[in-house]
DNA sequence: AGGACGGACTTTTTT
DNA sequence: AGTCCGTCCT
């Protein structure tokens, strides 16, 4: 701070941050690692980072690269640079993600890798289809080697950073006796026969490009004066080798993470990057973040005791100037099901108190956990979401009409035309789109070209033929159509004239109704967009449909992806061993595996605010089976002083406990109190091997009593649920409704969650 | 060509 | 339990 002026006044950007986040903001030159702990404001830091080099004029905002794993935090700091700095973030043409920032670099100069700068980026389906085709050829059983997991592999070290040259026989060896280098050799090439790249090769094209190539290396090397990356401990090895490279020459790397949130192993993630830091860049800065401003002592109290069981940390102690608050509540249940019936009364008991459904989360560890909740929130009418599982992009109608899209807007998109070929049906079978195949194999043709060829052959069945020319002549006349109408009519009459509405209309099932309202929504989302290929590109990196007026509601996901999410309430449900740490992690992976998923645990519980509840049941219905489990040994790792354990007294209490009363009560002792250690852990390993009772649903949840139900409905009446389709009402109780469902059998609902059907 | 049945598999997920 | 995939039958 040599500038004196910045000492009379503080710029704006520097208002409200403590003392290391001012570090962090001022130590611009040279390389820095902020260690952020969870909830410290790492983001508010960072960007006044990026405001301070701007408003000093160390750097142009087109001289700074900042790079986030998602697109959610990418959009989040170019908003809020924007409130720093106004309009000059438009100029940041380099903050994004890895992703974007890779495939922003190979647009310019893909013919340095091969590729032509439209090239088609492929989604997961799409690799799997190509890869498949691959083992085929190669005559391989698929059976044996999976395209998976050859997938997995070629993902594994595109990673690392390895080509097809790289693979040596041991690396090899891990597919097909050996013929993993060879197939992963083929698939590249393939790739660039069709102009396409994977999401591997957006990074490690990115990284050959400067390791090939001195001149373009230097010139971003010179361009970059000054480099930020977000949650630097989920760097993967290409991420850290293309970011070295970068960054060699001046030296201004600016890193920010935490090595107790890496919770992406998995994905290729290296918590080493971040802990050899210092080694990498002498010299380097460190800076502490640790002043927490979203949790309260006992919240930060119990993750600090459960994450302080892992080694090899570098090391942090979160404080925070609020009041202690409630303890973490451990709540011990009798099986899956009481799980989210206790959840279900505890959030309708928090509303009436005030508390909005927007400030609730219930974390799991895993997707199926999911369910439980989904189908005991609809049942008694609480509005929830589920976060992940399928996006939007990702969904079968989505990348069906996507596909069309591309067959037209890229001639050689090979993959998309296989895709839509015989969807909706139009009897173009196996058989026949072989014989396209081949003729696209023998004269070098992309599928949509040998497809109008073949029409001129005897080749095809005459009911082939036609189908086939129909399709052929639809295509042709889209891509005419193309050049007139603006893209999101296109895609109208696309959907409209290729028979895809048409399909889901006559399948008169919920999910087609809700398949049609997403391709709406897709026509919708296009008209952002200048141009079909912005709106392409836009699909294949973003995968995420934005914006959308929401109603308050209760907020269901994995903790992976609550990860940099914080709410003031949050049920961390399912902690036992086998499902938290999971049994994949207990039965392979070793120590890594097992504080990975500690560290796992750790983000689960640093998402509360204000509250935090941990749930374990004593029985769980695994794969269909009924099994019985113990609490998580992370459970057992919350310090004494920062939690209060309690059993599940109430509701259906007489009912369950006259059920095991013959038992051993796993939770006598939780009830008074101790509730840890070995004890503990061995009455509820007492065992209960029968499998649990049927716990009748013992009261109307408190929300729902009393509500009179509407007087349009009545027994015998067909009704239309979003979720299970068509049924016909067979009892009404109030404002709950029993619906024989004709898919999805006999359920209890909300009547306000029906229509007349 | 396409629907019906039966067997294997089952963490986490971004881009 | 639920889903995906392959095989068999129409």
């Amino acid at each position: 701070m040599t500038d004196p002026r910045q000492q009379l006044a503080d710029p704006p950007y520097l208002k409200g941050l403590n003392p290391p986040q001012r570090e962090a903001v001022l130590t611009t030159d040279g390389p820095v690692l902020v260690l952020a702990g969870a909830g410290t404001g790492k983001t508010a830091a960072l960007t006044a980072r990026l405001a301070h080099l701007i408003y000093t004029r160390k750097a142009w905002p087109s001289e700074i690269l900042a790079v986030t794993f998602t697109n959610k935090a990418a959009r989040e700091m170019r908003e809020r640079v924007g409130r720093l700095i106004g309009d000059a973030v438009e100029g940041m043409p380099w903050l994004g993600t890895f992703h974007s920032i890779g495939a922003k670099m190979l647009r310019r100069h893909a013919e340095l890798i091969g590729l032509q700068s439209n090239f088609t980026i492929l989604d997961t389906d799409d690799q799997l289809r190509l890869l498949k085709q691959l083992i085929t050829a190669a005559d391989l059983d698929e059976k044996r080697w999976p395209a998976r997991s050859l997938a997995g592999l070629i993902d594994e070290w595109k990673n690392k950073g390895l080509t097809p040259a790289d693979i040596d026989a041991g690396e090899s060896e891990r597919y097909a006796n050996g013929r993993g280098q060879d197939l992963y050799r083929q698939y590249q090439a393939r790739l660039l026969a069709v102009n396409a790249c994977d999401f591997g090769d957006l990074l490690l094209h990115a990284l050959t490009l400067l390791r090939t190539h001195r001149e373009i290396l230097e010139q971003y090397q010179q361009r970059f004066r000054y480099i930020m990356v977000d949650e630097y401990q989920d760097t993967n090895s290409v991420q850290y080798l293309w970011l070295r490279l970068l960054a060699q020459q001046r030296r201004n790397l600016c890193c920010v993470g935490d090595d107790d949130q890496s919770i992406y192993s998995w994905r290729g993630a290296q918590v080493e990057n971040i802990l050899r830091f210092e080694r990498d860049f002498p010299g380097a800065t460190v800076i502490r973040l640790e002043q927490n401003y979203r949790s309260t002592p006992h919240i930060l109290g119990a993750a600090g005791g459960v994450i302080a069981n892992n080694g090899g940390r570098l090391g942090k102690t979160l404080w925070t100037e609020l009041d202690a608050g409630e303890k973490v509540r451990v709540l011990g249940v009798w099986d899956g099901p009481e799980e989210a019936r206790r959840v279900g009364e505890e959030i309708e008991s928090l509303q009436r108190r005030g508390l909005s459904l927007d400030d609730v989360a219930i974390l799991v560890r895993a997707q199926h956990q999911t369910r439980e909740f989904e189908d005991r929130f609809i049942s008694i009418g609480m509005p929830y979401r589920i976060v992940g599982g399928f996006r939007f992009y990702e969904r079968a109608e989505i990348r069906d009409a996507l596909a069309y899209l591309r067959v037209v807007s890229q001639p050689a998109d090979d993959l998309a035309f296989e895709r839509i070929v015989n969807v909706p049906k139009r009897g173009l079978g196996d058989k026949a789109v072989q014989k396209v195949h081949q003729l696209a194999r023998v004269e070098g043709l992309p599928l949509t070209s040998a497809a109008a060829r073949i029409l001129d052959t005897d080749e095809l069945t005459p009911q082939a033929r036609r189908s086939m020319g129909n399709l052929v002549g639809d295509i042709a006349r889209w891509r005419q159509m193309g050049q007139e109408l603006p893209h999101p009519e296109l895609a109208r009459q696309i959907l409209d004239e290729s028979g895809y509405t048409a399909m889901l209309e006559n399948e008169k099932s919920a999910e087609a109704a809700g398949r049609l309202e997403n391709l709406t929504e897709l026509v919708r989302a296009m008209e952002e967009y200048e141009s079909l290929g912005a709106f392409l590109e836009h699909v294949s990196l973003v995968m995420e449909r934005e914006g959308g007026v929401r109603q308050p509601e209760v907020t269901i996901m994995t903790i992976h992806a609550a990860k940099g999410l914080e709410f003031d309430t949050v049920f961390l449900a399912g902690w036992e061993e086998g499902l938290f740490p999971s049994q994949r992690a207990l039965d392979q992976g070793g120590t890594a595996s097992l504080e990975e998923e500690r560290r796992l645990a750790y983000v689960a519980i640093t998402r509360a605010r204000r509250r935090a509840t941990i749930l374990h049941a004593a029985n769980r219905r695994i794969y269909g089976q009924w099994t019985s489990s113990l609490p998580s040994r992370f459970v057992g790792e919350l310090p004494p002083e920062h939690v209060e354990v309690e059993t599940t007294m109430s509701g259906g209490e007489s009912l369950w406990r006259a059920n095991w009363s013959e038992r051993a009560d796993p939770f006598a002792d939780v009830g008074r109190g101790t509730g840890r250690g070995p004890g503990w852990q061995r009455a509820a390993a007492g065992g209960f091997t029968r499998d649990p009772p049927r716990v009748v649903e013992a009261r109307a949840s408190a929300i729902s009593f009393g509500n009179k139900g509407r007087d349009d409905l009545s027994k015998g009446m067909r009704v239309f649920h979003q979720k299970f389709g068509y049924g016909t009402i067979d009892a009404i109780e109030g404002n709950k409704l029993e619906v024989e469902f004709e898919q999805a059998g006999r359920k209890r609902v909300m009547d306000s969650f029906v229509s007349i059907g």
